[in-house]
DNA sequence: CGTATGACGAGCC
DNA sequence: AGGCTCGCCATAC
């Protein structure tokens, strides 16, 4: 069923959008889900290719990396992406978040 | 169509 | 533990 409009990128976005609040999934599990095994790389540059706009309505925030590591984000600090997290509830250890309590699959 | 890029990941030192 | 290198993948040019 995959459309012209249906590229990587848009699945990338409807897997995010699927992530639950207080929940967090890093690059390497969503290129999975997408069924793209080592397609983290290519994730992270569907994230990096979200407007402003269309950031609004990408929960950009509940993706974070191996380890439950922040990424580093071109022209923004780790800050804005914590602070929402922990808004959601999540908690961190020793700036990462805990994966064992708010991975997908905990 | 070949090369470069990047919000990654695993391995190695 | 912390830092560097190499491999992978989907776009951009």
């Amino acid at each position: 069923m995959a459309g012209a409009a249906d590229t990587f990128f848009t699945s990338v976005y409807r897997a995010v959008r699927a992530i639950p609040p207080g929940r967090v999934a890093t690059y390497g599990q969503l290129a999975r889900w997408l069924g793209v095994p080592r397609g983290a790389r290519a994730v992270g540059w569907a994230l990096r290719a979200l407007s402003p706009r269309r950031s609004a309505t990408v929960p950009w925030h509940r993706v974070v990396a191996a380890g439950g590591r922040i990424a580093v984000r071109p022209g923004a600090g780790p800050d804005l992406q914590r602070r929402k997290l922990r808004k959601e509830g999540v908690r961190f250890r020793r700036g990462r978040v805990d994966l064992a309590r708010h991975g997908l699959q905990p």
